[in-house]
DNA sequence: GTCTATAGGATGATAGAC
DNA sequence: GTCTATCATCCTATAGAC
């Protein structure tokens, strides 16, 4: 499968380039020189350069929800929910972490079904958090504040993690997952 | 002075427009039909796109860069510096909220001028708020954790505050405060 | 599978009329 | 202060040679 191949190389340098200027800034052309060919080539491998950005978001997305149904599906408490949660987005931003930056800054470039599906997927994504939260505070295991703004302080962390984890050269992920669930479920004082 | 109120106006309307998409992928164009103008009418207030783009991010850098000294000048607790922190970051998302996505997406597209002095400014603050974490480990008012993931952690979700204050009908700014304090401190066990 | 050439349109910015 | 007209350049994408 050379073709497989090369695709997946486009996509990887693209992602590259994505996390660094994002995606409007980037063009074809650039692409193709990071790979040392002509932007004409490209088009062998891929239909568009929306098809390139779609790949990217969209397979890490349906990452992120099939992990979170599975942690969602579990027969356990709010708090461990909530650490698998913490240690599903560890797994994906070492293993993805440049695609993420245009998860989180590009998904609005999206073609239309595209972005609907992403839409989707985020906000069921969300509510899945919520129910946790919600029922954390039902039993509870968590303090009564707004749940909105632990799900917010929490998932903004996760979220932007990627930046944080490029610039920190690669910490060890069990002392990663380990602090930051401690950090973010207990506290700092 | 309506050339000065003229330029605002125009700062205003592309902050807006960057917020939705993003600098790279709103053109002179957009700003201009957002104000029932012409493109070329633009330059008789601003010199160029990089202009508009400058003048948003560096005017909010530098309220950051001032409350952040006036925090670390303060001769209070470190956990008191930290809930100024978050306040400080609180009423500047409050006040310019729309600036902040040109701030945290699009800083990378200023010129070089100002983006050495963006960069500079933002590594200030950033180490500044890396002593106070450290200060307050050193005092036993913060637990032994990882000064990096305590400083992350807090500072990802205030940098990305706007994201959500947007979504969530601006809330009431006091209950925001007590609220994000308090679940990011004594977090929400 | 890569190239050159190019179509067709958008972009930032300027000149000059009103 | 805004307009029309325009320039030079960039963009995504295609056609067709090799």
């Amino acid at each position: 499968m050379e073709q497989l191949n090369r695709k997946e190389e486009i996509i990887v340098t693209a992602a590259r380039l994505f996390y660094e200027k994002g995606y409007k800034a980037i063009s074809m052309r650039d692409i193709a020189a990071a790979m040392d060919i002509k932007a004409a080539s490209l088009y062998n491998h891929i239909k568009s350069k929306q098809e390139i950005l779609s790949e990217i978001i969209l397979k890490v997305a349906e990452e992120f929800t099939v992990g979170m149904e599975c942690v969602v599906a579990e027969n356990s408490s709010a708090i461990k929910k909530i650490e698998k949660v913490i240690e599903l987005h560890i797994d994906i931003t070492v293993n993805h972490s440049e695609a993420l930056a245009a998860l989180n800054n590009d998904w609005m470039h999206l073609e239309e079904l595209d972005l609907n599906a992403f839409v989707m997927m985020r906000e069921d994504y969300e509510q899945n958090f919520r129910k946790i939260i919600k029922q954390g505070i039902d039993t509870g295991e968590l303090k009564p504040h707004h749940p909105e703004v632990i799900l917010f302080s929490i998932l903004s962390t996760l979220r932007t993690l990627y930046l944080w984890y490029q610039k920190r050269g690669k910490l060890d992920v069990n002392i990663l997952k380990k602090d930051m669930i401690s950090v973010l479920i207990n506290g700092i004082v």
